[in-house]
DNA sequence: TTGTACGCGTTATCAG
DNA sequence: CTGATAACGCGTACAA
């Protein structure tokens, strides 16, 4: 506790504002909170000097313990070093300053158990509300923990139901961007690169591929569909697994970037120029994609605005606003990337 | 606060685990504190029964306000967007939550302004101590605060005088290191991309690459040094004054790698070839330099470890052990990425 | 071995 | 308008 092992001695408490205003402690809540309750001038300004002469911060542990609040919520993400998650952190610690709110931070590597673990912590009192970030398909805990009336926000995740407010983004709408992009390049075989099968986030980005697909009249073919994993081996993996079915292709979809940067590590180990031979689009958007050279067409997520509507939503919750939407979702954008040269269309259409 | 606004209504506290157990609530505070005071055996078995009964968590505010500490600390950073800190972050959380703490987290932006309202928000008794990494030179509030007897330790920022718990990386070593390599590589032309002047920890590269030098008998070239911000921009500012000096070389290390990454850029651009006829290595440890193509040296900072022991010296400082040592260097290590070919030596050691 | 009662620093309620 | 005072939930001397 800062300052209570100082050797400055313990911080004034609102008894030493009082005692040395010549007022009673009730009348320096009240000043510090300006409240309500009338407070004569001249009195206040009195409590106020003191206030300051003394360096006075009202505890806010005594005051969460009085008020039934800690002012600080919790923000739990699968891994902090995951590219994705820090832009969604920095969202939500600058929306939660500006409302007063601390924010504690939590990694769960995906794991039940630490999850668990983590809502026993916040059981006890520590924070108001939580916000999960792309947490996995567990949500028995999470509906235990709305159970409680423990106000709960979900960040880019889709656990369905719609029994837990979220905002995510549109990943139809992504993947139909960047498919749509590349058709409109000239390409006609375009592979994609899906995530996880049973997950309804990698479900919804395949139907974006093939909404795309269909509206220029093409049949998804399903040799030309591979999934993985979310991550750079997945997509290294999954590119390797494509090559080797040695169906032509010229322009890549991936459903995340990460699978993206494997994918066209493989390509170029094949001998394939990128974009020069193949376009590779990516979903997601992880600073670093813009290091990637060459440089990664991209459907960036809006991560930062992700974490700041959260915190918004999260807010009204421990507010108890129940009536606001339950649901709220982003739309993405195409980002082409330090346009050099590359990106340009499979130069004629090929096959078709 | 979790728990209070559910229609469950409150959680059970520490009286109603007593009743139901048919004791007082000093003997449930001594089971659950596993306290020193004798218990019966009977007793305590009672007194868990009805703990895990009710679902009984102690109200850590409570308990914070009566024992003096939150459990908690406040990790501070610039911007944990910026590449360099999940790492360190992810170090200080697994750390802190193994013993048992949460961790807040702040960005600055490395605005003495915001810097300071978080002093604020710490002193009202959030947390127990304080981590700022990265922290802007600044200093006259962390010495207030440590006038205060707030515990605080700074990570990968030195920022001398001794005065402040310090972890960092040792940066001369580092800037050596990466040197060194070039040189048995045959590199005999070394330009250094410098971090901005005034910085002690860009002085103290500076210095490592320096002695590199010296030790193969080579009389460092000021034209050779340029100096940047240790971001892309700077990098690629950097290069291009260089480039334009006019002076051969066949390699380049960088203060740091943000600076390597932009500099490359210009490079290619000038139509070098990297790293055919200029190698490149780079300082720190980001997880994104993996992915630069073509591949990247580093000389890697700890990161995560950087963060583990920040953890562990502070808590050595909140439990009041000011014996330990005041100032942690850690040693960075040479990686050399998928050597696919590159970093080989400029051939022959052309000029000399 | 167990229980009673006080205080941690605030806020809120009720008299004056 | 101002001031006592009772909680908030817990840990711990002190008493039994």
């Amino acid at each position: 506790m800062i300052g209570r092992q100082g050797r400055t001695g313990s911080n004034p408490t609102i008894r030493d504002v009082a005692s040395r205003a010549g007022v009673s402690i009730a009348t320096v809540s009240r000043v510090i909170n300006n409240s309500p309750h009338k407070v004569h001038g001249a009195t206040r300004r009195r409590v106020l000097r003191s206030v300051v002469r003394l360096g006075y911060h009202p505890n806010a542990v005594a005051r969460g313990l009085r008020r039934g609040t800690s002012h600080s919520i919790a923000l739990i993400v699968p891994d902090i070093t995951n590219p994705f998650f820090p832009a969604i952190a920095r969202g939500v610690e600058d929306a939660a300053r500006r409302h007063g709110f601390a924010v504690v931070l939590g990694n769960t590597d995906g794991d039940p158990q630490r999850e668990r673990a983590y809502l026993d912590i916040l059981r006890t009192r520590w924070v108001d509300g939580v916000l999960f970030a792309g947490v996995g398909g567990e949500v028995g805990d999470l509906h235990e923990l709305m159970a409680e009336g423990v106000p709960a926000v979900l960040i880019a995740r889709d656990v369905g139901g719609g029994q837990i407010d979220t905002v995510l983004t549109d990943g139809f709408a992504g993947l139909r961007l960047g498919t749509t992009h590349l058709l409109r390049l000239g390409h006609r075989r375009i592979a994609f690169l899906g995530g996880p099968r049973g997950l309804p986030v990698a479900r919804e980005r395949l139907n974006g591929y093939r909404r795309a697909l269909r509206e220029f009249r093409l049949q998804p073919d399903h040799h030309m569909i591979v999934s993985g994993d979310f991550r750079v081996d997945g997509g290294r993996a999954a590119m390797a697994r494509l090559l080797a079915r040695d169906r032509p292709f010229t322009a890549v979809v991936a459903a995340n970037d990460l699978m993206a940067i494997g994918a066209m590590e493989v390509l170029r180990a094949a001998g394939r120029r990128i974009p020069e031979d193949v376009a590779v689009v990516g979903f997601d958007d992880i600073p670093f994609a813009a290091f990637v050279d060459p440089p990664l067409t991209t459907v960036a997520q809006p991560t930062y605005r992700l974490g700041a509507l959260a915190v918004e939503r999260l807010l009204a919750l421990m507010r108890g606003e129940v009536g606001g939407p339950r649901r709220i979702v982003l739309q993405p954008q195409l980002v082409v990337r330090r346009s050099c040269g590359g990106d340009r269309p499979g130069s004629d259409q090929r096959d078709r």
